[in-house]
RNA sequence: GCGCCUCUAGCUCAACGGCAGAGCAACGGACUCUUAAUCCGCAGGUUCUGGGUUCGAAUCCCAGGGGGCGCACCA
């Protein structure tokens, strides 16, 4: 019998056939020799009207029918693209049932490549057969899945209507296989840490939290696997990479989703400097590869990501936007003054590091289209980056700013264990005082520090964030194959 | 979490206080070169849910739910 899923009324009747019959006559598998794009490439110059005698097999779904009394067209899609399926009831088996097919099977097809006289390349079909019915029935043809709630829900859908969703899931692989090779090239080894944690640590963020039942302890997802790279550094391996799902239990926008895509990687001897000539190769090399050029357009905007980015310090920013002069030097009470003339009021934990970032925020970010490197934070908020090698108050960090948002975050890395500790405990004062995202004090990395980590440049980019911009999408959700969804209600 | 917008047939949308409709899909039929084919026929509804106002509610009001956008948080 026919199972239906939610006794909707979109399943069709299957007068034909009943549900099992319908199952024993799909083979187990099918001989395809070439993909639809394959063909399209290869007999681009067949003439209108003309056959040839090379018979293929193709394979893919019934996307659009055009039955015409002892001939039929139809739209075949695989992954690489479409070809049009020529059948006729002289040549092909089963013509009837071909004709009777509805939009969204799964067909295989054997037969000849011709061009037909209104210059369509096609398949001039001799046999074919059934590999999947399209239970459900298809959407409109023309408009295709357009409501964003069924799209995301039921992402096949989307997928199989809609063009544009698979070649933004399509850049996205390109793009990871691009860096990942990109990264082996330049002597990067991939590794794995773990996604569970007994601290959360590596980046400031709620984490989501689970147990394990046999250990009966609490273990955190992943907010970042920055401390696990940093050991394997300490490990002796000089330059890693990690491509990895992280948490972070916070707000979901169209920039945001709970669980997303990141990349970090850790290269010895190398300081921050380094780290941004490698993120805008990294980005740069990227877009070339993915878009064709450096120069891309995102959201109707100009962007062009080629190496060198312009670098601006933090405080010359905040100069440059808010019109005041501040530093992390400076007195608490005094850039406290500043900071509450554009409508920042501090909390008592606050450092005069934090009004600057504040600062920054409030007065710079909005406004920078990018790319743009800014760089040197103030130490008080970059708890596991190296202190500035001229300035105290400041660390060697940056962030990469494209198209208005955060990119990258990348920094000389802390390696001295007993600053460290202390910049722990400082974020430890912070989360008892009521900040959540504040970083605990992680004992077992400190003591990996201990044993000795070299000058080292890390860095992280937002995979998910670098793909919306090279697939010029404006949500996350476009570029991640199931994002989180409310549960649905009935 | 807060604010604004939105939810009607499988899909895309009308109707905007007065008989719930169209196109596509599906189903039945005609048609030997179509391109969102065309033509004929048939069927399809808890108008997101629950209350309320009204002679009468898809439409107005209240509450709840899903989604979108913005704010907040963050990458």
């Amino acid at each position: 019998m026919e199972e239906q899923v939610d006794g909707s009324a979109s399943v069709d009747a299957d007068s034909e056939m009943h549900s099992d019959e319908l199952g024993a006559a799909i083979p187990y598998r099918f001989e395809r020799t070439n993909e639809c794009a394959e063909l399209v490439a290869k007999y681009s110059e067949l003439a209108d009207g003309e056959e040839t005698e090379d018979v293929v097999s193709v394979a893919g779904r019934l996307m659009l029918l055009r039955v015409q009394g002892k001939v039929a067209f139809g739209r075949l899609v695989d992954s690489s693209g479409e070809i049009q399926l020529f059948v006729s009831a002289k040549v092909a088996e089963d013509f009837a049932s071909f004709s009777k097919l509805s939009l969204g099977d799964w067909v295989g097809a054997k037969g000849s490549v011709v061009k037909t006289r209104r210059g369509e390349l096609s398949v001039k079909v001799s046999e074919w057969v059934l590999l999947a019915k399209a239970r459900r029935s298809f959407g409109d043809k023309f408009h295709g899945v357009s409501d964003q709630d069924l799209r995301f829900r039921q992402r096949y859908l989307d997928l199989w209507a809609n063009a544009d969703s698979r070649s933004a899931l399509q850049l996205r692989s390109r793009t990871i296989s691009w860096l990942r090779h990109s990264l082996e090239s330049r002597g990067f080894i991939e590794v794995e840490t773990p996604v569970l944690h007994p601290i959360a640590g590596g980046a400031t963020a709620k984490p989501f939290v689970t147990k394990h039942n046999t250990l009966d302890m609490e273990l955190f997802l992943r907010i970042a696997p920055e401390l696990y790279l940093k050991r394997m550094v300490v490990g002796g391996f000089e330059k890693v990479f990690e491509i990895g799902r992280v948490f972070r239990n916070e707000g979901m926008s169209p920039r945001h989703n709970p669980e997303f895509t990141m990349l970090e990687l850790y290269q010895a001897y190398a300081d921050y400097s380094d780290a941004m000539a490698l993120t805008e190769e990294l980005v740069s090399g990227a877009a070339l590869e993915t878009c064709g050029s450096s120069m891309i357009e995102y959201q109707g905007r100009e962007l062009d990501l080629t190496p060198p980015w312009p670098r601006e310090t933090m405080c010359s920013l905040i100069a440059k936007y808010a019109g005041v002069d501040v530093s992390p030097a400076m007195e608490v009470s005094e850039i406290a003054g500043i900071a509450s003339k554009f409508g920042i009021e501090g909390e008592p934990a606050w450092g005069a590091g934090k009004y600057v970032l504040e600062l920054y925020e409030k007065t710079v970010e909005s406004e920078l289209w990018g790319p743009v490197f800014v760089y040197d934070f103030p130490k008080e908020v970059s708890p596991l980056a190296r202190p500035h090698r001229n300035d105290p108050d400041l660390a060697e960090r940056f962030e990469a700013i494209v198209a208005g948002r955060e990119l990258a975050n990348a920094f000389s890395e802390l390696i001295d264990p007993q600053d460290q500790r202390r910049r722990f405990e400082a974020q430890a004062e912070l989360k008892k005082v009521g900040d959540e995202e504040a970083m605990s004090v992680d004992e077992d990395y400190l003591r990996a520090l201990e044993y000795g980590l070299p000058p080292t440049a890390g860095i992280g980019i937002g995979i998910d964030r670098l793909v919306m911009l090279l697939a010029n999408q404006a949500s996350i959700k476009e570029v991640i194959a199931f994002p989180t969804l409310r549960p649905e209600v009935n």
